[in-house]
DNA sequence: ACGATCCTCTGAATCGTTTCACAAGTGGTC
DNA sequence: GACCACTTGTGAAACGATTCAGAGGATCGT
């Protein structure tokens, strides 16, 4: 039914080249034509058909952006950044979300391929090595976004999770904790891992062998599992229980200071917190959040830039790293002179 | 360079259309030309050119879901909505933020046409009729997210913000407020004038001629823009400053209360905040928010059904209207008898 | 007056898939 | 053995835009 650059060629009696000649190289029509061709494009409401202009170009102008979590503020500043990018670009942007579950992360990879995308930002959920290589092996650049990439055949645009881990113990233990908890282990996620590990090594290197660091895994890093964290953390006996709390990510902080401040436990005189990614809402907390800071919206930026710069013959991969920041906020301000141990010299 | 059907029929030793139907009917195939298609396609790699599909059957599968700020969480609980019920139906959901810009709209929109989407959900920043007009001629169904329909030519999924408004200004007044603030008017957005219209109207029921409401328009609905709103309020004359605020949305809400708190105002003595919307973060707040809670994932899912229904042609336009709720918090909750003016009998 | 040059315009070929009318083969029935 | 019904497989046509070799006409210099 809508109408095609033939009814429009018709209407206007000129050629089908013409008229595809006005709406891309209008400088090459004739003036006469030129009017003739877009008073039937109005006429008739013609609107170009994408598909079969991608078919023919074999390649559509769209880029794939897959996160885990489009619920979590730090994605969606993350796409602002590559919309922003492949908005100058002139393409459109398809945001899949996986819900960190990888049926759906290689669901989505098919229909981005089906769709054939020029490119594909994605943080994976684990290790999906076969489909992404099976993607770039039929053309398609893809950038692995908050996920450093494992060889160096790729590009990825990521963040030192491994420093984040450890500025956010350091802080702590120079407050004076002793006894930490770290909230999002084992959750298979690289990137969570890393802060584990920074987490888990600063605190031995600082504290040394004691039995100081409580890991816990919640199901998912959302508020609601957040909550369930901190009822765990309570649930332990008073003599071990964790005078601060790192979490991977800044939902699951706010989980536990819901639940911290609805059980009466005061933060951060009786427990401090530490989030990660600083997202806005960090700040307007019922306690201000102290958070490991990432440059999100340039995260996205960057990615969306290099999955671009992929298209050129001369393209170089590039394996950018940010570094993290600690940003110092009422949840972990008061010291902590914990009474069990003594001050480390 | 990717394979065709044509290549996979090559090596397959079969005909293109013996492929064509494995792909799509794999029943009416014979189990030899069967495996041996699934062979060829593994082999060579072969993925569907969802471009050439789309061509051949006239639409895309794709949703196209136009939001006015990604950013806020209210849109992001809409759109998890909306793609729950798109992936059931085997679709893909096109994301397209606007920035409360109807340029970038408009865009969008056209954009949206030229991909041939099966259906648009929208909400509109301000009046777009002749666009979604046009649209809809084309034969792209269209819901209207979050405002109300016009006319009975078209489907609509919304929330009463007018009773949101009554409800949030009702419940202040009760508490004892009689000097009251609102901030987010003349956004040119009918939704937030609804909710104005609700606060007005309330206010002049229950108080009467007198002037106390005092009516600020934020140039955005955004966490910083409230906190300016913050300041213009502090910066009024005791005597006639507000003793509590709604607000238009919980993002300009929390910023409202980050600066009053920064600037040592304390919430809900001295200043009473309401939010709407009722996202995951009021809660969380460092005073928790009392907010107009809207059903959000609900009105995705119930615009991106309609959206779909529309296809069908025994379809019958329907405008939804779901009731808000008020869920009172901290934020509100100190009761104020206001020295100036008596209780209200 | 002639060719060279430039500017417009034309229409066939192409992209990869789906569909459909039809051919070929198989097995069963009378 | 002729006929029918059924299952498989075939390949041309169509979808709508882009591209490109070349046709036609005007303009200019000599």
């Amino acid at each position: 039914m809508p109408a095609s650059i033939q009814d429009v060629a018709r209407r206007a009696g000129v050629s089908l080249g013409t008229v595809s000649n006005v709406l891309n190289r209008p400088d090459q029509v004739g003036a006469a034509s030129r009017e003739k061709v877009r008073a039937a494009i109005a006429e008739l409401g013609f609107v170009r058909n994408e598909s079969a202009r991608q078919l023919r170009a074999g390649a559509s102008r769209t880029l794939g952006l897959v996160v885990l979590d489009i619920a979590n503020p730090f994605f969606t500043d993350v796409a602002r950044g590559v919309t922003d990018v492949a908005e100058d670009a002139g393409l459109a942007v398809i945001l899949c979300n996986t819900d960190d579950r990888p049926e759906k992360e290689a669901a989505y990879l098919d229909l981005l391929a089906e769709q054939r995308v020029q490119g594909v930002l994605i943080t994976p959920t684990a290790d999906l090595a076969p489909h992404l290589e099976s993607l770039r092996r039929r053309g398609t650049p893809v950038v692995l976004v908050d996920r450093r990439a494992t060889g160096p055949g790729q590009c990825s645009v990521s963040v030192d999770d491994v420093l984040g881990g450890r500025l956010a113990a350091e802080h702590l233990v120079e407050r004076g904790h002793r006894r930490i908890a770290f909230v999002g282990g084992s959750s298979g996620l690289p990137q969570i891992e890393e802060r584990q590990a920074g987490v888990v090594a600063a605190v031995r290197q600082l504290l040394g062998g004691e039995q100081t660091l409580t890991v816990l895994a919640p199901a998912a890093l959302t508020v609601a599992t957040g909550r369930e964290a901190a009822a765990e953390v309570l649930a332990l006996p008073a003599a071990v229980r964790p005078t601060a709390v790192i979490c991977a990510n800044d939902l699951l902080a706010l989980g536990v200071l819901q639940e911290l401040t609805r059980r009466g436990v005061r933060v951060p005189e009786e427990c401090a917190i530490v989030g990660y990614d600083d997202i806005d809402f960090a700040a307007a907390a019922a306690v201000p959040l102290t958070s490991v800071r990432r440059p999100r919206q340039e995260l996205g930026r960057r990615a969306a830039r290099l999955v671009l710069d992929e298209a050129r013959p001369d393209h170089v991969h590039e394996q950018v790293v940010h570094e993290p920041v600690l940003v110092v906020r009422e949840s972990s301000r008061a010291r902590r002179p914990d009474p069990d141990h003594p001050e480390v010299p």
